[in-house]
RNA sequence: CGCGGGAUGGAGCAGCCAGGUAGCUCGUCAGGCUCAUAACCUGAAGGUCGUAGGUUCAAAUCCUACUCCCGCAA
């Protein structure tokens, strides 16, 4: 039955690792992993591989890192693969893959669809204050995420959530999701459900400099939203410093206060420190000033002057 | 060699450009004040100034090499 299954697993990201290891552990056994290519990291821009393709050599499974997706179609035809299984890979996938499996291909999704569509699903969904997210199971059709729903499972977003966090929580519901929709496909009892498009939201992939904090927003969202970046993209504001400007990383987690700021200005409080914004003010405990260490914003204090933001 | 910042008593920093007795804000310890305190006052301990060379009468400071840490960059 399912566990003898011709699959093809397709995956970039760590959030897919507890699956593919279950499938390696239990079946059906991937024929392949489709990844993406290696891409130069870290300081010195070394070409590091994506951790699943590492995994996936250690057990012997081949390797596929097109530069674009479609340059492998062929060799996953030759396959002939009954399903193809997507989560975290980072390429839109067109009809030349889509058609591939006789069966499904079918995407695991990191939010309750149809909310947070796209790549940064966990992350909007603290930042919107959702109190529940989960994995979705959906077939994969040309528009993002928007294909018929097969099978989810959902866990709560506890108020001191980070992304990283709700992350690795996610990562480890997956698979559970991922062995019962195969067992549904397997024995013809999967459903399809439309996704109710009226309730779709969409988040889109975040970059390095989105995480630039608006102080004019209301400290109550702000504190979501870091709390949601952390650790990627990360947050940030820039500081004047004798005329030059310098990025200030900072960190969850963070309180909300009723003190009454202009937005953007600052104050040390208690070994914290406080910035002003739209509605009440944040106080921090870590920050990161730029070319310098992580450090509690007590030790900050000590040394330098209050920051000014510009 | 992708770009850049940094290494100074337990913490965070200044001093370096214009070499010449190591300083600031804290922390620690002792004492004092106080009903009391994370507050205040007084005093003390604690530093091979990342490493190795070089220049010099003299190097934290100038030169060279090396080690380590970090920001950008995914």
């Amino acid at each position: 039955m399912e566990r003898m299954m011709r699959l093809v697993f397709m995956a970039t990201g760590d959030i897919a690792l507890p699956a593919f290891r279950k499938l390696l552990e239990r079946g059906p056994r991937p024929m392949a992993l489709v990844t993406q290519p290696d891409k130069p990291v870290g300081r010195h821009q070394m070409l590091m591989p994506p951790t699943i393709k590492t995994e996936a050599l250690e057990a012997g499974i081949p390797v596929f890192q097109p530069t674009v997706v479609g340059e492998a179609a062929a060799d996953l035809r030759m396959l002939s693969p009954e399903v193809i299984v997507v989560m975290a890979y980072g390429q839109i996938l067109k009809r030349d893959i889509l058609d591939l499996p006789s069966l499904a291909i079918i995407n695991l999704h990191a939010s309750l669809l149809p909310r947070h569509r796209g790549a940064s699903c966990i992350q909007a969904a603290i930042a919107a204050g959702d109190k529940r997210t989960g994995i979705t199971a959906m077939h994969v059709v040309p528009r993002l995420d928007a294909g018929d729903v097969i099978h989810a499972k959902s866990l709560r977003i506890e108020d001191d959530d980070t992304g990283g966090a709700l992350h690795d929580r996610l990562a480890d519901l997956a698979p559970d999701v991922l062995v019962e929709t195969l067992k549904r496909l397997a024995n013809g009892t999967a459903e399809r459900k439309p996704q109710d498009e009226s309730q779709a939201t969409y988040a889109p992939k975040l970059g390095r400099d989105d995480g630039k904090v608006d102080w004019r927003q209301p400290a109550a969202d702000l504190a979501r939203r870091i709390r949601a970046f952390d650790p990627w993209p990360g947050s940030y504001t820039v500081t004047n410093e004798g005329g030059v400007s310098r990025r200030l990383k900072l960190f969850a987690p963070v309180e909300i206060l009723d003190v009454a700021l202009e937005p953007g200005r600052t104050l040390g409080r208690d070994g914290k420190l406080v910035v002003g914004c739209g509605e009440g003010s944040l106080a921090f405990c870590e920050i990161q000033p730029e070319g310098s260490r992580r450090m509690r914003c007590l030790d900050y204090l000590r040394g330098r002057p209050l920051p000014e933001i510009s």
